[in-house]
DNA sequence: CTTTCTTGATTGACGAGTCAATAAAGAACA
DNA sequence: TGTTCTTTATTGACTCGTCAATCAAGAAAG
């Protein structure tokens, strides 16, 4: 029944599924006939909107990245000063979706990937120079000249918490990692600030 | 020509081939033909003395964790006082062989792992408890009260540090990451000592 | 002559990607 | 209005390849 303008639904449909399915098996090991399955469709139909499965890897990826960047935004918004901005990085890091299964699933797996795909490598990159210029933009001001190495040093913090985090299945996990990462936050200002 | 003995030798060059090929293609998508070939013996072979491709992939993980734990304790022995401890952990997890291509892939690779596999996730979790344990051991004496808090983001950015500069292929990434994670244990000792 | 070591060949399964064919929605048109 | 053409959507069946695991059998020590 081709109702004109399948394509967007059927990506969307395919990406989420592609997701979910990482999340179910914890690895990129997951074959385009069960992303499509679970997406409604066939397989055929899936190579014929992606030209393969990488693409639509990447596309997953893009996703992901795409989710948490609006989330880190919508953070942001919220903010008044430099301050506020950084619990704001800090908080979107660590919602509660972003630790679900399939997030978490889909991170470490694009770590893998972008290791070899030029073009996740891409990705990756892009999600890392967005984090580290947004800490960079708020940190200027209260840390001044330090500001480089304690962006980096808080990026790195965030993604080391995620990993440790994010591969147990307590609870609480967000709320320990938040505090965490706000505690850094506090004892690098207080530091920057006395030297 | 079968000289008693061989098994030991055999699982070694099994282990080290494991870890080469994950290194070179990045993922756990490595075929145990690929493996046996280049540890150089059949396929069969590998079978014989391993139950299995996932008793590989395990054996590989232990070793890779064995040798990380043998530099951090090599690194302690120099150790005189708490402080110099610190370091010498920081120090040890961002040595240049750490770094090697293969190594990082193939701690991705286990985290991914972990998620599912039993076995994997107890390794990982050894190596973070010790990890935990050790930081946690030397920060007493210095911070007191505030140590778990602090071994805690310690371990997370040792990790999140690894994770950031293990993906680029710059030159410099070890001494780059060193500085920056000794950086953070005088900022937190600095923080510590003066609440 | 038995135990340890070793392999080539085989099996059985599964998966990515292709293709030819079908179906339906709209467009052009008489 | 009905007819024909074109484009988009969709699938089942098939190809070609790969791979983990098994097995039966050979070679060399002890």
């Amino acid at each position: 029944m081709p109702k004109l303008g399948a394509e967007p639904i059927r990506r969307e449909a395919l990406v989420k599924a592609t997701i979910a399915e990482i999340g179910a098996s914890g690895s990129l090991d997951v074959t385009v006939s069960r992303i499509a399955r679970r997406a409604g469709m066939s397989s055929a139909l899936a190579h014929h909107y992606f030209g393969g499965k990488e693409d639509i890897f990447l596309a997953a990826m893009r996703h992901t990245l795409t989710v948490y960047g609006a989330e880190v935004r919508g953070a942001l918004v919220m903010a008044a000063d430099p301050r506020e901005r950084l619990e704001a990085i800090v908080r979107a890091s660590f919602t509660t979706s972003n630790f679900r299964k399939e997030t978490v699933a889909c991170w470490l797996n694009f770590y893998v990937l972008a290791q070899k795909n030029e073009s996740a490598g891409r990705l990756l990159t892009i999600y890392r120079r967005r984090l580290r210029s947004n800490l960079l933009h708020d940190l200027r001001p209260l840390v001044g000249v330090a500001a480089p190495a304690v962006a980096e040093r808080l990026a790195a913090l965030i993604d080391g918490l995620y990993l440790r985090v994010g591969l147990r299945d307590d609870a609480d996990l967000a709320a320990e990692a938040t505090a965490l990462a706000l505690g850094q936050i506090e004892t690098e200002l207080k530091t920057a600030v006395e030297s």
